[in-house]
DNA sequence: TGGCTATTGATATGTTATAACATTAACTGT
DNA sequence: ACAGTTAATGTTATAACATATCAATAGCCA
């Protein structure tokens, strides 16, 4: 399954391998990982936490590559096109892809006390979600699957 | 699977009948469907598309029951809490509940073209999600099961 | 070089949501 | 009926999230 978020992990190698991965695919489709869009991947990549636009914004500012709110949502939407990134909708937030070139209908466990966001790639919904838009004649473009509750960790803290 | 939005139904059946189970629900729960909440309901119930919360505010202002947006987000509140209504998290919107007294884990098929939406469930289909939460010790509260795409009908507007 | 396109800079505005506090209505027990 | 309590509403202000628009610049390709 492959979950991301909440278990220990090589987190340097984790950063510096998504990375590696972006620029590769950017490098392979003509896309341009400029200075902002490449500073923003490595914010989001920081921790595996969701950030908001303007909590990125932030970080952009005080390294000198923008301090208007069009640069952050410019830079999210290109990691989001790109598939570098992934808005979280339930928070209005972004979160770096975890599973950079093998992610194919992410789903998101969000904990509501400490805000860190796990991504695990399963196609739950799919199954059951396609036979309902299949009896209802409907074609699935995107689909949104988040789930709120309480990481390992702040279980134990409200135990 | 029951899903509702995109098939013809009787709709002014559909309104009486939801109306009629939350008042039943009110008076089982201690819960008061006043004025502004009972008619936030109807006005959510008028058609089976999801509503943003100024939309409802501005219907609201023209009948004299609250002109600023904290009377709207209360509404919403209560109609959410109480199961009447549900957050569209992909489009920041909300909607009546399709399947009252039913609805235990609802899962929704959006139209980009024109908005609609259908109510479906998953709860038979949650076992990947589960799993993975399961692996990950992290403990489901709420989920958010979105589908965007295009309905029957726009799919023929469009090919 | 010149023309084209993608990107960035900058200002303003639109949209969604909540904080905070005063007031009024409804319920509870006496 | 009365005070004490809680739930709901009125009102103002502001926070938080997102986009429209247009000018300036950088990269790219005849
Ligand atoms: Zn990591
Ligand atoms: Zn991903
Ligand atoms: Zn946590
Ligand atoms: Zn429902």
């Amino acid at each position: 399954m492959n979950t991301i978020g909440f278990a220990p992990h090589d987190h340097g190698n984790c950063v510096a391998d998504t990375l590696r991965k972006a620029e590769q695919h950017c490098a392979d489709n003509g896309l341009r990982l400029t200075p902002v869009r490449r500073r923003s991947l490595e914010i989001l990549l920081a921790d595996h936490r969701a950030l908001g636009a303007y909590d990125l914004l932030a970080v952009l500012a005080t390294e000198g590559l923008g301090a208007q709110p069009p640069v952050a949502y410019r830079a999210l939407d290109f990691l989001v096109k790109a598939g570098f990134a992934h808005k979280i909708e339930a928070l209005n937030a972004y979160i770096a892809c975890a599973h950079l070139g093998e992610c194919q209908m992410p789903a998101f466990l969000i904990c509501r006390a400490c805000n860190s966001v796990a991504e695990t790639d399963t196609t739950l919904g799919r199954g059951r979600l396609n036979d309902a838009a299949s009896d209802a004649g409907f074609r699935i473009e995107r689909t949104v699957v988040e789930a709120e509750g309480l990481c390992p960790s702040c279980q134990k803290d409200t135990a």
